[in-house]
DNA sequence: ATAAACTCTGTACCATGGTACGGAGTCAAG
DNA sequence: CTTGACTCCGTACCATGGTACAGAGTTTAT
């Protein structure tokens, strides 16, 4: 089975310009064309399929584009190193999102109840 | 008590240059300079920090802008929408990542207990 | 065989959140 | 009263992750 770039995107649900520009940032390769247009197979829908569970994991195209070439590569380590720097860093930032979250919730309800003439709870709260 | 660009930023943690960069984005005012170089004040150094806790909260400096102009406006329901908006946007993400998490610990674990010739299970897991 | 729809290629532009730099002016310590 | 550190101002540049568009060629449906 083979698409053009136009079914790729839809299939992989992205735009056609999304994967022109992964091409040019070589995160998959542009198919050589013998003749018209170049030709997509389910191995390139399945790399941008990959991409966005990537992207999911807070990967960066920088990133995403090592994994791929350690795809070839079998390097289990590098791939590790990449994993469990990812990890650390989205501990991090779920731990801040939650507390923001946890804040705004708090200050969302102050807000509420507070008479409509007092300092707004969400404003001042940042103001400490 | 009055601080010079430099102090200020120090205070406030984050660069002249990002200053600078608040001032042109008009999330702070340029205070006018009556003679040599501008003076700033605690209520600047204030408005750095909110800006850099309601940043912590995700919220945009677009976002963060027009907070600040509510605090004069004393507007609650915007606050509050701007406020609900963010959690819900917070509650998304962090369940994203925590997904994301999850799955990269899984994946690092399975990776280790792997051979060393066999495909990388970080790498395979993206291609489902 | 013609028109609509799509592709190709290059280049330009967008938002976001900054960072850097040059050439002037100013301030403060020794 | 000079020298080093800082400020001012404008403008340019950076990374990230795309999006848009023009002018050509190709394909496909009617």
């Amino acid at each position: 089975m083979s698409l053009t770039i136009g079914k790729l995107a839809k299939e992989a649900n992205i735009g056609v310009e999304t994967v022109r520009y992964y091409q040019r940032k070589r995160l998959i390769k542009v198919p050589n064309k013998t003749e018209g247009f170049r030709k997509y197979s389910e191995e390139d829908l399945r790399r941008l399929k990959f991409i966005k569970e990537a992207q999911k994991a807070g990967f960066t195209l920088n990133e995403i584009k090592e994994l791929l070439a350690l795809d070839t590569s079998h390097d289990h380590q590098r791939a590790q190193q990449l994993a469990s720097a990812r990890i650390k860093e989205l501990d991090t930032k779920i731990e801040e999102m939650q507390q923001a979250r946890d804040r705004l919730k708090t200050l969302f309800h102050q807000c509420e109840s507070g008479g409509k003439h007092q300092p707004c709870a969400i404003i001042r709260a940042f103001e400490f």
